[in-house]
RNA sequence: GGGCCCAUAGCUCAGUCGGUAGAGCAGCGGCCUUUUAAGCCGUUGGCCGUGAGUUCGAAUCUCACUGGGCUCACCA
């Protein structure tokens, strides 16, 4: 792996490990070392104390030594833990010797410990003055530099434990997503939701359309998808009574990879029985405002270029209103599939895909027809007009197979997709809790796979049964987490926010 | 998957017209007892991503491969 230049330095360490280990008696990599407190802790008691200097507070903390400044007879390092970074001070003629010798052979990166009294420094820095000082793991390969951190997209994504060490932004980053999470949890957690956990394992494929990972279970001998959504069910658990639940975890979707979009990502799912999307909406929006001002302490946030602000009530804007003012639309361009194609190709959508359309509609229904090329139209003319955030409502049945169709017209259904400069957020709608109508929508997912689509759904009898129990009528809805995270850090790259990536393999 | 771009020391980067490579940081040896990217002096460190080709001669030009970035497509 490492030659040349990088093993020398590399051995220089693990010599100043073997001599450690003599000072140590014998002792290499020491577990006995027991701080009273975190960094983070010893910083905020001597903020309250006016004079630290004075007070004798001694304190003993461990991190890693992020920097090294000797003078020779005095030495500073840095030490470095979750919750903070402590300045140590060293001075040669207050230290036995074999502290000081000890000191020499660290090097930046080792995990230490110290012990001392908190003080300041001339230029204010709170500092431990060290009366014991230990190493106790060496760090054997060397840190890239101090100054302009790691820098290397590739090298960041791999070595994610060195980018973490070394790139404070990118712990930021990860310290935010977490709050974000945290935020949201208590959100859901203060309305009565329950979070609950649903198998990532599915024997049939369902929830949402994207192609799978497939996989296998040697015992059962049975192929099993990674989850491509959760949602069929938590809808069950709906049926079973948890009328508010929610739940927070990954799905898997094979397909490109993107700034956008990585196989596994973190989605929130929540079912919501007796309220209906547009309770979904309102929520949906006080949700972000809350988290915008908790997170980032505005009512606005710069992404992707863009102040989004997200003071004022959030645009709802329907699929055919989109079209009718983007792109021209007439009420025939939605009933009419000759028409429809002719838009669809004015507005370049690729032919396979108009082609795969007209054949799974072939001698069907000539609106739902239309409306499925309408969507691609939409998706093509629209979606860059949705910067601020919007609610975009009232999709066709014909691609929404898991939604409760519209009252006031049974080929529109009661859903809404969130986007935000020009990205897809969320997506939830009143759920389909007709058995009968849900069996028929199965079948023209199949007659839709049959035809071609590599992403429809396949039959879920099960799921069908548990419809037959009765599902109170409900509202659900997903919340891409990473995808939040990206706004909420400024971050362009969906790799900027997931601890580890998927990455081709090394070498 | 398509298009464009990138790959030089442990890290961050220079490298002109094709003449076998340089800085800063880190490291090592000195000086320095409150520094803040400490400073000063000296110094180690390179199969220039891999493999072919063109050429008297390749980090530099060409092709392929590998990995990555951006972008388009698919999607959340």
């Amino acid at each position: 792996m490492s030659e040349g230049y990088e093993a020398e330095l590399i051995q220089q360490r693990i010599e100043h490990l073997d001599e450690l280990t003599k000072l140590e008696n014998g002792t290499r990599y020491p577990n006995d070392f027991q701080p009273s407190c975190r960094i983070g802790e010893a910083l905020a008691i001597a903020n309250e104390h006016e004079d630290i200097g004075s007070q004798e507070i001694h304190v003993q903390v461990a991190g890693r030594a992020i920097s090294k400044n000797s003078f020779g007879k005095a030495v500073f390092i840095k030490l470095r833990d979750q919750t903070g970074t402590i300045q140590a001070y060293f001075r040669q003629n207050d230290l036995p010797e074999l502290l000081f010798s000890r000191l020499k052979l660290t090097d930046i990166g080792d995990i230490v410990g110290v012990a001392g009294t908190l003080f300041r420094t001339r230029t204010g820095e709170i500092t431990v003055k060290v009366s014991d000082y230990r190493v106790l793991s060496k760090s054997q390969r060397p840190l890239p530099e101090k100054w302009h951190g790691l820098k290397d997209q590739e090298l960041r994504q791999r070595m994610r434990y060195v980018d973490l060490i070394v790139n404070e932004e990118s712990r930021q980053v990860f310290i935010t997503r977490s709050k974000i999470i945290k935020y949201i949890r208590d959100f859901m957690d203060s309305r009565g939701f329950m979070e609950v956990e649903t198998p990532m394992m599915h024997p049939v494929l369902g929830g949402a359309n994207a192609r799978p990972f497939k996989t296998h279970h040697n015992a059962l001998d049975m192929s099993l998808y990674l989850r491509i959504a959760p949602e069929l069910y938590l809808k069950r658990l709906v049926v079973g009574g948890f009328d508010r639940v929610y739940e927070i975890n990954r799905n898997f979707r094979n397909e490109g990879i993107s700034n956008r979009h990585n196989p596994e990502f973190t989605m929130i799912e929540f079912y919501w029985a007796y309220a209906t999307y547009l309770d979904l909406m309102d929520l949906t929006e006080e949700l972000f405002r809350g988290l915008v001002k908790d997170i980032v302490g505005a009512e606005t946030v710069t992404f992707r270029g863009h102040e989004i602000d997200f003071a004022p009530s959030f645009r709802r804007l329907s699929v055919l209103d989109g079209l009718r003012q983007y792109a021209g639309y007439e009420e025939a361009d939605f009933n009419d599939p000759v028409r429809a194609a002719e838009k669809a190709r004015q507005y370049r959508v690729p032919k396979e895909v108009i082609e795969t359309i007209q054949k799974t509609h072939a001698g069907g229904n000539d609106r739902d027809h239309a409306l499925e090329l309408a969507m691609h139209v939409f998706e093509e003319v629209v979606e860059p007009h949705l910067i601020q955030p919007t609610f975009v409502t009232d999709f066709p049945a014909v691609v929404s197979p898991l939604s409760r169709r519209k009252d006031s017209d049974p080929s529109l259904v009661d859903r809404f997709e969130f986007y935000i400069a020009n990205a897809e957020f969320g997506n939830a709608f009143s759920e389909l809790n007709d058995p009968q109508d849900q069996a028929q929508r199965f079948r023209d997912q199949l007659a839709a796979k049959a035809a071609g689509d590599a992403e429809a759904m396949e039959f879920d009898e099960d799921y069908i049964r548990a419809l037959e129990y009765g599902l109170p009528p409900t509202a659900g809805e997903g919340l891409g987490i990473d995808r939040i995270v990206m706004l909420l850090t400024s971050r362009d790259n969906i790799r900027d926010v997931i601890l580890f990536p998927l990455l081709r393999p090394e070498g």
